[in-house]
DNA sequence: CTGAAAGCGCTTACAG
DNA sequence: CTGAAAGCGCTTACAG
């Protein structure tokens, strides 16, 4: 004998109907048991719990939703890039941990920076008419939220703000962190410093670049272009890529704007022995940053804190808050481990 | 204007009963366009779909499924030891992938590996009547899922079987794995090789320790006690645990068992000035290992493959399969980088 | 305090 | 090919 469930022995689910028969009393008397109503007499609530008990019952919370007033579900939806990317994933927990601690389910799914896939996960997500959405939008058009925010929908965005501004924002302070990072760079002395990035179409890349030129115009540095890479995508092209730059124009400091590409630039240094001459910052962590010698210096983001904060306004939202949307800015943190602060001029 | 939807101006989300009065025909007819029922007449089809795009009409899938035959919801549970963990989060990819493509979506949690969390969660996905539960699990009894399968909730173990086997698990194969990494140290001519690794109360802890002992027995060495560590259960115990075995009982190679009890080795090898000396090998691959001098070696898994058949388990389970469950073991792969070849004897 | 009737938004089973 | 009735498993609104 296996235990296992044979098809030909799957019995129904017994409902609430089958426990009130068996326990002798209304529908309506095991529905009250089950939420908790206090004014149920003590006794038909023993027998509600043992009929119950006896039968192996469980609500069907979805038929309940159903009829429930106000129609909540008590699921929200987190759409994310990629629900296996280590900041994605971070949010993704703070996330459901908000929302377990309000009886709340998420269904969380990978965008892939596809806006197809936004659109086509948003609706499948009100189909099943989840009260609220968290998005790291790929697309740039939401206009299409509008109409079901007026049925009842709540969103927020995380990471990048709607186009227009229809619902709440969490973002970190790109253009503020890469800015000081870079500012950081520029303390040694350190002139001819490069920036290696992600595809500048993605409102990220272009914040953290924004701050990047303004940290060389407040230094009186020129931006040269020689010394800037776009699109940027996996560790590879970015390896590639730091490689390249390294031979031809070569900088005495990188500044690399997303994690990949921090990854990409670390193994381009090791690979031509640079790394305790060209001086490194990326913005976002990354793990193991403190095992390399020398430690990766980077300017982290706070996914929980973006994760939470999200949740939160989500909450609020869902509770009727009807007040105007907003962006919402955390700060990012330096944190110091030696290949942002390499010895200048090199001593190699 | 802000764009946005204020409370007071929400609007009921029109029904299918809605949609039929503004196109003329019944709801019935509604129901089979949006089913896709191929014998409706072409001009009532035009009919309907001008009036659900006027209306802005979506289907209420968990309406719809209450009364449907079979009463799927198309949903299952994923039941991780925590969303933002690399593992984890590289399963739950290739769950969501699979589940996708059949139109699945996807209600991940975080157990934390606390068992009185696996319970209640297990419970909440049943009162969402779930179709299927992929389990990461934390508990070590699990015969309250008979049940469950009786009434015809698929479940598919991850990582750990499920105790009595009452469900199909897909394990990577830990203890081979394991005899394999150590016999890679042992081939360098190292006898002196540590084991520092998780609460050996944990499944896999125990088939790697098992694994390490395999291939000390096997090549003739004994297994000293102290070089052997339980319990690590962070980066931080791991890098304590490791600076005191190489202060007191040197070993001349280290087998970790672990994701972060091998990232806490590395640290500690590292501020020790070891780890040119000291050979490591680790289970479970880690970020940046390559960026490391030297790179760390490890005993990979595969956790997306795991991912992608629980899921096709799963699937077939609930598409009716009731063969015997059965233990599905998946192979690991030796990723070699330099930390487990260190030439021996050590030329330091 | 308790329960029978009506209804949530759909699909099933059936009649035309 | 089309639609009115009944029902999925609950909760609401109401009467006793």
């Amino acid at each position: 004998m296996s235990g296992h469930a044979h098809a030909d022995e799957r019995r129904d689910r017994p409902t609430m109907r089958d426990v009130a028969a068996l326990a002798g009393v209304g529908i309506k008397t095991v529905s009250r048991v089950f939420n908790d109503v206090p004014t149920v007499a003590p006794d038909l609530v023993e027998r509600v719990r043992a009929a119950s008990g006896k039968l192996g019952y469980r609500p069907n919370l979805t038929a309940a939703s159903l009829r429930r007033s106000g129609g909540r579900t008590n699921t929200i939806g987190l759409l994310l890039e990629d629900v296996s990317n280590p900041y994605s994933s971070f949010v993704h927990r703070a996330v459901e941990d908000y929302a377990r601690n309000r009886n709340v389910l998420v269904l969380a799914g990978s965008l892939d920076e596809d806006p197809d896939r936004e659109r086509e996960f948003t609706r499948t997500l009100i189909d099943r008419r989840v009260d609220g959405i968290i998005i790291m939008p790929a697309s740039d058009d939401h206009r299409y939220i509008i109409a079901e925010q007026l049925a009842g929908v709540s969103f927020v965005f995380i990471d990048r703000p709607p186009s227009p501004l229809l619902a709440d924002v969490v973002v970190s302070d790109n253009r503020g962190g890469a800015r000081t990072a870079v500012q950081h760079l520029l303390n040694s002395g350190r002139r001819a410093v490069a920036y290696l990035g992600d595809d500048i179409e993605v409102y990220t890349a272009r914040e953290r670049f924004a701050g990047f030129c303004d940290a060389l115009a407040a230094a009186g540095v020129d931006c040269r272009p020689e010394l800037v890479r776009h699109g940027l995508r996996s560790v590879d092209q970015a390896r590639d890529a730091a490689r390249e730059i390294l031979a031809s124009a070569p900088p005495d400091a990188i500044f690399s704007s997303q994690n990949l590409v921090t990854i990409g630039v670390v193994e381009a240094l090791h690979e031509l022995g640079l790394h305790h001459t060209v001086a490194l910052v990326g913005f976002d962590d990354v793990a193991l940053a403190g095992a390399i010698e020398p430690g990766v210096t980077v300017m982290a983001q706070d996914p929980a804190a973006v994760g939470t904060e999200a949740a939160r306004l989500l909450f609020e939202r869902m509770n009727g808050d009807d007040s105007a949307p907003a962006i919402h800015t955390l700060p990012t943190r330096l944190t110091v481990r030696g290949s942002g602060e390499l010895p200048w001029p090199a001593t190699t």
